[in-house]
DNA sequence: AAATTACGTCAGGTTCGTTGACTCACTTGG
DNA sequence: CCAAGTGAGTCAACGAACCTGACGTAATTT
């Protein structure tokens, strides 16, 4: 198959520290070079991400699909179980949908026994969410599927990797999740103190 | 306002790689921690690549909305840009999407002139696509939205943290994917020699 | 008492993915 | 050379998962 681009880059490794400096032009050939390959770098994560995120969600799709169920089920099991207790409109900034699309699929979820509501303690208008076992049985399936992709992935790229990835996709995205995250798990706030 | 990080890591390395390694129980309550730790850096890894494909693919969200197309577009921009020439089944098996999908997508960039067809040379049943300089030009405002957004994390990680996020990511994909990488951008191939 | 908030829900709409079947043009293998 | 296969386009129908806007109810806040 085609996809083209066989011309080979010889360019040296040296490059990839290089590309991140703002890089205060030194030679006008060796600057254009240098611009060109931050280009690439970026080019290349846009896959990078695409595909990652691609084949990483699809690994529970088997399981959901047998269930019935799809990765908007999947999400929402995902931020109940790592935050018991949320309420609807702090799963609704998680996820960043509408209320009408959180209701189809809690509604589901409640309906078959994997997501129970309580009311709230100082707030008796808030339905505080959490799973129930069969929620957390569901959930764990769903993660083990998840979990063995990651596992390899951090495996053969080693913990400096790791921790670098970690940084980088704290990096990418807004402000308010890398707020949820040092909340909800202060250790990965190690990250930050770069 | 958050969005903390600075410099240096004081952190010992050694702590990070020790979660990944199988970890033969030296004593049982260690293990134990360990094992916690390790669920939770796969979980809080879940929450990474949900928040950062999140608010990457968002990025390009308001230009797309003006101009009347989704994401789809951008996806299907985004590769034939990146592989000028590509074939309809070629550009099919990338975004794992079926014919008809494309094609609602393809017309509408064809219609607005965004995406030209092409004859294959050996082949001429093949429909070659490329983007037009119009389409150039859209690919490369949305590409800058997402690229100040990379760049910026790219330079407040460093070049060791975007090298290990590279590693990360790959592993984190499907081989076929990976493959692609490896065909496309040979340079980024230096990521699998470990 | 009035305004606001948390949640649920009704009604209708879009995007983007799906399957299956069929045509047309072209290439290829016997 | 012709039959079989392949690349691409297209029709019809469907489904998942998002959206907006509006409205109701209960509880809380001012």
């Amino acid at each position: 198959m085609p996809d083209q681009k066989g011309s080979a880059d010889p360019r040296p490794p040296a490059a990839a520290v290089s590309l991140l400096e703002p890089q205060k032009e030194a030679r006008p050939a060796a600057g254009a070079n240098l611009l060109f390959l931050r280009e690439e770098e970026i080019r290349t994560a846009q896959d990078l991400l695409f595909f990652a995120y691609r084949d990483f969600t699809n690994a529970a799709d088997v399981i959901l699909e047998e269930l019935g169920l799809g990765r908007a089920h999947h999400r929402a099991l995902h931020f109940i179980g790592r935050n018991p207790g949320i309420t609807v409109s702090d799963l609704l900034a998680l996820l960043r949908i509408t209320k009408q699309s959180l209701a189809r699929v809690l509604t589901v979820l409640m309906e078959e026994g994997y997501v129970a509501q309580a009311q709230g303690h100082s707030d008796r208008r808030q339905r505080l969410l959490t799973l129930t076992p069969s929620g957390q049985a569901l959930e764990r399936r769903l993660f083990e599927r998840q979990r063995e992709r990651l596992l390899a992935a951090y495996r053969e790229a080693g913990g400096v990797a790791v921790d670098g990835f970690r940084r980088v996709m704290r990096g990418i995205m807004d402000d308010s999740a890398r707020a949820y995250l040092d909340r909800h798990d202060p250790a990965e706030s190690r990250a930050r103190r770069a």
